[in-house]
DNA sequence: TTAAAAAATAATGTATACTTTAAAATATTT
DNA sequence: AAATATTTTAAAGTATACATTATTTTTTAA
């Protein structure tokens, strides 16, 4: 369960722990989050622990002391505010990538096609993240960051019920970039977005 | 220095206190910030200044430590995600707003022209306000917010100099949701930005 | 006199005891 | 038995002492 730690002031271990617990379903949605336990849990006091806590408050991943459980609005609002912003980076990739990033961008594809599981998930997270990066903009990156813990458990569902096209849309989006075609690229990575968007909803849907 | 305060978790008193001293200037850019010396100014303990500081490290208004003081690069990236959030934001304004909120909007503008410096800063405020929480997108209102602390840091410096056209631009940006123009309104907001943009990086310039 | 090392100081990180507030359980009244 | 009040318990907030790390100052050697 490896993430790119954000980018400003480092954090305590318990961070970590306690956000992965969440993300592998250990704590799931719902779960009341109490400080004492976790700290005797994890083997620290409660001061790191409240820290951590604050932290995964601030990510959206704790929510009055809860695990959060994404509606479906949530689930609508986060893809509107990706496809803004990643929409605008892909054009920024596609005007400024290097020849190093854009056979990075491709590698990531290729581990769609073949990779396993894990693989899999951290090149999707990495295709994204270089597109990202294109931006050169920390406002967006961090913004982008701290959507992650979110994004991830999404990105899991779309990963585990296999999402039709999704490598195809990866690659047509490395393509308008690779072409520099920058309207392209925005509007393939939106359309891409939108049919994670839709995909998670049905599943969310299907499930209640 | 009113201001609204984040829509989740309720917060010390503290936060507050140093997040105006930072905003009235009491505290400087590259002011070394010690939680010791904060605690026994405003008289608590270390514990609730340590998160006030985390908070406000969080919001970006504090940065390794130190009061920040923003990069022309940061100015732009700032603006750059603004453009493309409020200018959506914009969009959902003229869709959606009722005239309740119309009326309210025009209101912001008319204080603009006669108001004193404060009422012009806090109606300026709200009328992005407004606008933004026409989107009805939480994650959306939560970013805008998160950047308000750095936004007001610049509104200071439009309004106290006085940026001429900025009322004109309100009124374009109200006309344009008024006639439900949705394209109009998103381009309008994009070029008022814009425009604040310029004048902050021309100050920035000459202080430099 | 400068550079490096050592010591001293300051600041943050951590643990923990205590206080206040919120939640749950029990008792009391109708 | 249901609704309200009271007590009890649990959790978060706060203060503070101690530990660790970072910074600054002083000393020493070249």
């Amino acid at each position: 369960m490896l993430r790119n730690q954000g980018s400003h002031s480092s954090h305590h271990p318990s961070y970590e722990m306690i956000r992965d617990k969440i993300l592998n379903g250990e704590l799931e949605g719902g779960t009341k989050i109490v400080e004492e336990k976790l700290a005797s849990e994890l083997g620290f006091s409660r001061t790191p622990i409240r820290d951590s806590i604050r932290r995964l408050e601030y990510e959206g991943l704790i929510v009055r002391k809860k695990v959060v459980s994404p509606t479906e609005k949530d689930l609508r609002n986060l893809f509107e505010v990706r496809m803004l912003l990643e929409g605008s980076a892909s054009k920024a990739a596609a005007t400024f990538l290097s020849d190093n990033e854009l056979e990075e961008l491709k590698e990531c594809v290729d581990i769609g096609r073949n990779g396993s599981f894990e693989e899999i998930m951290s090149a999707n997270e990495r295709f994204h993240a270089i597109i990202v990066n294109a931006s050169n903009n920390d406002v967006m990156i961090n913004i982008i960051d701290r959507m992650q813990s979110i994004i991830y458990l999404f990105r899991h569902t779309v990963v585990f019920y296999n999402r039709p096209f999704l490598i195809e849309e990866h690659e047509d989006i490395y393509n308008a970039i690779k072409e520099r075609n920058a309207e392209k690229a925005e509007a393939l990575m939106q359309e891409h977005l939108q049919k994670d968007l839709e995909f998670c909803l049905h599943l969310l849907q299907r499930r209640q």
